[in-house]
DNA sequence: TTTTTGCGCGACGTACCATGTCGCTATCGG
DNA sequence: CCGATAGCGACATGGTACGTCGCGCAAAAA
């Protein structure tokens, strides 16, 4: 019987989600490679009795069968999803949803759907209400993730780990229409609710970075990726300040906090070197050693006048220059510009 | 064979991971509640020879067997998982990573493990670097989310959704050693990278919401949780500003972006009725109608001089204050303090 | 076009094994 | 001490899983 079972959950193993598909006789060489001395005939018989009791089916393709998984097939794991990993994964979803374009998401959703099933089955006088008693509270400001096409994304990841080229329409930023172009894919790049594609065109060698929903269509295409041969991830996202990576050098952060906004950073420290102490007026003193970012600074600027910025010497300069700006924008008071409401 | 491959498939699914277990009849039960009509001594034979093929163990428990899944066993998932489901779940960890504390994560680690393993597994040549070619850019400033125990998250979850009293062991503040409570469990919130437990003590009704890592340990009481009469979690999350809630009515905002700062309104927006005009001075005037947030006013302020509210009034006065304030913390240049470096 | 090869599919025989039943023993609860 | 329950070995048997053969078909090769 061992044999028969596992033999089974090999081949159902072995089925792609309905856009992919398996020919029989490929199912039975994977087998073959795995240990399984069995005829053709026995993949076949099994193919057609599984089929009975889940959720595949097979389409002609050459003379053979190929066999594939339908699109709307629960997933099934083992060991089971317990009631408290779907909890997590909700979670997860929830804030997911706050990060990533939708057809970013799409490929997973098996998971969180597999995870409502798991919190729908339990015993209902209990867990009915799960929702009322676990949230998720996002910190930053809520941002409508851009759309992107699921099947982009798809192509995309494809083109990217098999490293070739992608045929893809593409619109700019004031174009009506989108224009056909030869991609090189290089890296993909997710955040800020945005996902971007690094690439080159064609044979040129200048790298570019193009949110993924301004793609229309995109099309694998079996040529090899031209990569420019200085090319280097890391350095490009440092260049770029548009993508606002987290780079630059240690700084050793010295600030006053309020002790009200202090308060979290006993909680969750900044960084692994952090000392905090209490000033006479109230205040808390805050060192910390941390990298010297543009999130650093939107940060700090988000407390508004509840930290005052000590050292380094230049980034307190910088806000002093912030702040005098910002007192001046708010001085002159209405001379221009008519309030709504 | 149909019956018998299907009833060993129930059978592993209805085993838990190694700190739990069930028995042999218990399964035996269940089995029968979903149509398998065979007898005990089956399911006995079935658990043995699956115990060849898979890593699953058991142990007695009273008279009979308790079986369970050892607590390394790598996760099987059929439809399996597709290589770029699996760089999907490494992007979702590697954002969870900067969110969530480590405890809380851990019952999902085996999804993430299956997910590194399918790459592995992918040819070589193509997927050796995959992390070189997919990054996750976090927005927020990394803070360093405070280390929960697994074993409290777990029994927290489980009581929550029982409806169960916990005996646990919290640390305030400014204790060294934690004291004993009987704790009613009665949300659970995350977020800022830190988890929240919203709860009463015994018999009182005063809610509290305590920090999941001051937590060291927890046990499961077989008390039903007494809710104090009138909480509300959505009333409690909009009154204890403490916790930032994104709650407060709705607010039409009208503000002045510069150009630079204005772009990525217009990939990602800031809600559905959102509206952009060029203004002769180069800026962008944004209305846009959005809730009334302490989240709103940390993500304005982060602009710094890029970003002029205009309206709502009252909060364009917040805005002046606050502008005034930062404009005197700066102004007394180092009277008082000396900068380090 | 013809030829050839590969595969699906039905049929058949057989060895095997999955299943129920029985009986013995161990353990827990009363 | 007794009854109930579960594990476990043994045994008989009906079902079935598997290989094999052969036919027909369709795609690929000549």
């Amino acid at each position: 019987m061992k044999d028969h079972t596992i033999r089974c959950l090999k081949t159902l193993s072995c089925l792609p989600r309905y856009p992919g598909r398996i020919t029989t006789p490929e199912i039975h060489r994977r087998l073959r490679d795995e240990g399984f001395a069995v005829s053709l005939r026995t993949i076949q018989r099994d193919l057609e009795s599984l089929s009975g009791a889940f959720p595949i089916g097979s389409e002609h393709q050459g003379r053979s069968l190929a066999w594939y998984w339908a699109g709307k097939a629960t997933l099934f794991s083992i060991p089971a999803m317990d009631a408290y990993t779907a909890l997590t994964f909700l979670l997860a979803e929830a804030n997911m949803q706050a990060l990533f374009p939708a057809g970013i998401r799409t490929s997973i959703t098996p998971y969180f759907d597999a995870a409502r099933d798991v919190l729908k089955k339990r015993d209902r006088r209990h867990l009915k209400n799960w929702k009322e008693k676990i949230r998720f509270v996002a910190r930053g400001q809520p941002l409508k993730p851009a759309a992107v096409q699921p099947e982009v994304v798809r192509t995309v990841h494809e083109a990217l780990l098999q490293d070739k080229r992608l045929q893809a329409r593409y619109r700019k930023r004031e174009e009506a229409r989108g224009k056909e172009r030869e991609i090189n894919p290089l890296a993909l790049l997710h955040g800020d609710s945005v996902s971007y594609l690094v690439c080159s065109f064609g044979d040129y060698t200048d790298v570019w970075h193009l949110p993924l929903h301004r793609f229309s269509s995109a099309r694998l295409l079996d040529k090899p990726v031209t990569r420019p041969a200085d090319f280097d991830l890391e350095q490009y996202l440092s260049e770029e300040q548009a993508l606002q990576y987290p780079w630059g050098g240690e700084i050793r952060l010295d600030a006053f906090f309020d002790a009200e906004a202090a308060a979290h950073l006993r909680e969750t420290r900044l960084s692994a070197r952090q000392t905090l102490r209490s000033c006479p007026d109230g205040r808390v003193r805050v060192t910390a050693t941390v990298r010297d970012t543009l999130q650093l600074r939107w940060w700090l600027l988000g407390f508004g006048e509840q930290v005052e910025v000590i050292g380094p010497k230049t980034l307190r300069e910088e806000f002093a220059e912030t702040a005098r700006e910002m007192h001046r924008l708010y001085g002159r008071q209405g001379n221009e510009v008519t309030t709504d409401n």
